[in-house]
DNA sequence: CAAACCTATCGAAACATTTCGATATGTCAA
DNA sequence: TTGACATATCGAAATGTTTCGATAGGTTTG
């Protein structure tokens, strides 16, 4: 993996709202929508909208139009891939 | 692993100078000195001590002094840990 | 088609990070 | 103890990030 990804991925998990994204995408075993982050998040909606882009931008979730809403899901490859650069950086 | 730990290493990992001190510790399979990342980085000397400081504040790094000189090395097991988290992340 | 809804974008304010020159602190060597 | 060296801290400028209100762009429902 590239430094270049590996620092926006870095960034992207450098927030404690996008963590909170994150860490509910996991405990949810599923998908969310927008809504339901804003449930979780206490942002404006531009906000969330902007950390979802940012975690979108760097792969770690998956965002799919459904309708008029946006549904958002986990990207497990792409963790793996960070996992993978990181566990490689061991001496 | 702690959010606000999780947060602080993807913050000290978030930075292209950072990485690359990361890797050079990583490709000499060894410690090394401030001296040494001087050569690899291009940056003033306050700089430098700066982000030493942020990675050995997430304790990515381990900085031991010795005589007049600092000696940073890699701390595998905080790597393990924050990969730990990440994994866990997956859904 | 119009109104309601969901999300994205814009612009600006607040805040945080990066960078450096100057300088302080600590250590060794003579 | 003094001078040279290695690293840390300070203060300030430049840059980047976060946040929100306002508003725009699609999509569904009536």
């Amino acid at each position: 993996m590239e430094l270049k990804k590996v620092e926006k991925i870095s960034k992207a998990l450098a927030d404690p709202n996008r963590l909170q994204i994150l860490k509910s995408l996991h405990s949810k075993q599923t998908c969310m929508y927008c809504s339901d982050i804003s449930d979780i998040i206490d942002l404006a909606q531009p906000s969330i909208s902007h950390h979802l882009k940012l975690l979108t931008d760097a792969e770690l979730i998956i965002a799919e139009k459904e309708g008029r809403e946006m549904k958002y899901s986990m990207n497990n490859k792409m963790i793996d891939q960070y996992v993978k650069f990181l566990v490689a950086l061991k001496v």
